[in-house]
DNA sequence: AACGAAACCTGCGCGC
DNA sequence: TGCGCGCAGGTTTCGT
């Protein structure tokens, strides 16, 4: 998946094409997307106007008249806005039909992606939302400083906690890091609040100037049909083993933390 | 409570 | 060409 400012981009794009429009019909060709009953997933849908499309962190948060869909698209979850009568193709999952006469088409190679669907009182208290931080932009300083240094494991994996802090993913998590010059593997017992500010700071930049690009591209991602993210072009770490780093010239590593690739660069990230 | 590993899926690139 | 392995942007679940 995305992480937030892919997010933001394919909410920005759908807002475009299906704001206002009805959903007249759906087909679920694989029902484990959902996080219930089929027949109750349609039923509930068929009718139900789009009035308004919001993002907490990287969930999607689709606004009906009476309900709030929410979709993580997780790993490669994608959208596409095709005219009604569209073939569908082998990692097709779902497809609503809309007043306008096309379809959105929800597109997912590895199944990962989730959508629930839950009434407007309890969507940010049941569900995926119940629990999810703040982002970046409107965490609170004292807060975040105490979930991270209450913490024995690694910064890196810390701030991939959506718990702690939401919208950061593989990563932007690297390029935070990077920014801020501190090591993946440091235990969160041991940064500093100076650090802790350094880390906020540049995740904020970090997904503003991501946003501003439309996200990062890397293999297959895309936010609609066509439209790639511009930010691979400021990528300083992630993805780059081997080259150099672009403040000091030291060889960027890649290396493991739980089990993610993660890239830094060992002169300038303590 | 908090941690790490495994699980959920499929496709791709690599070495043999 | 085929096979097995490791890898991929995320999150939840399970065992310790």
């Amino acid at each position: 998946m995305p992480e937030l400012p892919e997010v933001e981009t394919v909410r920005r794009t759908l807002e475009t094409l299906i704001l206002d429009k009805t959903i007249t019909e759906v087909e679920i060709l694989y029902p484990k997307i959902i996080q219930m009953d089929e027949h109750e997933f349609s039923e509930r849908l068929i009718g139900q106007k789009i009035n308004r499309i919001d993002r907490m962190g990287k969930h999607l948060i689709i606004h009906l008249d009476h309900d709030v869909l929410i979709v993580h698209l997780r790993m490669e979850g994608r959208f596409f806005y095709h005219p009604r009568g569209t073939r569908l193709t082998k990692h097709d999952h779902l497809c609503f039909h809309l007043s306008d006469g096309m379809q959105l088409t929800y597109h997912d190679v590895r199944k990962f992606g989730t959508m629930h669907l839950i009434s407007q009182k309890d969507y940010l208290t049941q569900g995926p939302l119940k629990d999810l931080a703040k982002e970046p932009n409107e965490i609170d300083f004292q807060e975040f400083k105490a979930l991270i240094q209450k913490r024995k494991t690694e910064i890196k994996a810390i701030l991939l906690d959506q718990k702690v802090i939401s919208g950061l993913g593989n990563i932007y998590v690297d390029e935070t890091l990077f920014r801020a010059g501190i090591d993946p593997t440091r235990l969160g017992i041991h940064i500093t609040d100076l650090e802790v500010n350094k880390i906020l700071d540049a995740a904020k930049l970090v997904l503003e100037k991501a946003i501003l690009l439309g996200g990062t591209t890397i293999r297959t991602f895309e936010a609609m049909d066509g439209v790639h993210g511009r930010f691979q072009n400021e990528l300083m770490v992630h993805t780059k083993a081997g080259e150099p780093c672009p403040i000091c010239g030291t060889t960027i590593i890649k290396t493991k933390v739980k089990g993610r690739g993660t890239y830094v660069c060992p002169t300038c990230q303590h």
